[in-house]
DNA sequence: GGCTAACTGAGACGATGTATCATCAAGCGT
DNA sequence: ACGCTTGATGATACATCGTCTCAGTTAGCC
């Protein structure tokens, strides 16, 4: 799903469809990486440069409320990425480093899952944790 | 994993156990639920009555380093929970209302991933997210 | 029991996120 | 094309979050 798409969906939903918001959806697009909100602030302001700070934490709010983009925790902080299609990764909670992954076990299961619970599923995310090679060193995790 | 074993495993990984970790690894074990940090600092409160702020987050990016516990995203900022094996469940992005679920699609790929990545791989979170009943009516998002 | 390095709490600090409010403009009906 | 209505915006102020520093404490190991 592209950010020419997300427009559509924000529309959709009954949502104005902003300088702001098309500033902020498209920084996202274009990072193609989890962006912090000062981060998101810096990069929408390029092409929206009056932006405020206020409203971007609404907009990226907005956004993950509708299940158009995906809050993540991070060291440092929550970080926020486009949703485009479901999210599979291993990552490294001492450092924070991250390796996509090519693999889903899930698919099949969501259309069972949103008959049963009565819920919109927008997507799904399947995280492996745990330690790289640095960080098993550098943490004396003996485990 | 309860509690114990969690105190242990600091101390095989070479930090101290500490009254105040303690309280910290106790506190999030009764919950049942993820807490907030300063939901984690009242409840240690309870059994190290003058325990600092800095201590509690020291304590909670300590323990996730070391994947015994786990940071989610929620509505209101990060949570926290103790790593009780792995996680499944499904989220409402707008009220974060959530259901626990029985299901694991991803065991197995572990091992292989782990020998693969050269990572110590602590566990996996599996989330589906989406809205919630009430949540599709009040954001009035018409998919 | 004494040593030593890791840990702690206090306090100050900058960053983060929210609430308020006057102003503005997106989308719609005409 | 034009003006209305209402949702959205940016500025400001504010509360909270999370980090840093440092002097004092203590867990774990002889
Ligand atoms: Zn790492
Ligand atoms: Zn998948
Ligand atoms: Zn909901
Ligand atoms: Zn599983």
């Amino acid at each position: 799903m592209d950010a020419r798409q997300l427009e559509e969906k924000l529309r959709a939903a009954g949502y104005r469809l902003t300088p702001a918001r098309r500033a902020v959806i498209q920084a996202l697009g274009e990072a193609g990486r989890e962006l912090a909100p000062r981060e998101v602030l810096a990069a929408a302001r390029a092409r929206c440069p009056g932006l405020g700070r206020a409203t971007v934490y609404r907009t990226l709010r907005l956004l993950a409320q509708l299940g158009l983009a995906l809050p993540l925790p991070a060291p440092g902080g929550i970080r926020y990425r486009l949703l485009a299609g479901d999210l599979h990764r291993l990552v490294c909670r001492g450092c924070g480093a991250q390796l996509p992954l090519d693999l889903c076990p899930a698919r099949g299961l969501t259309a069972r899952l949103a008959e049963r619970s009565g819920y919109l599923i927008a997507g799904h995310v399947l995280e492996f944790y745990g330690l790289c090679p640095d960080c098993q060193r550098r943490l004396s995790c003996v485990e």
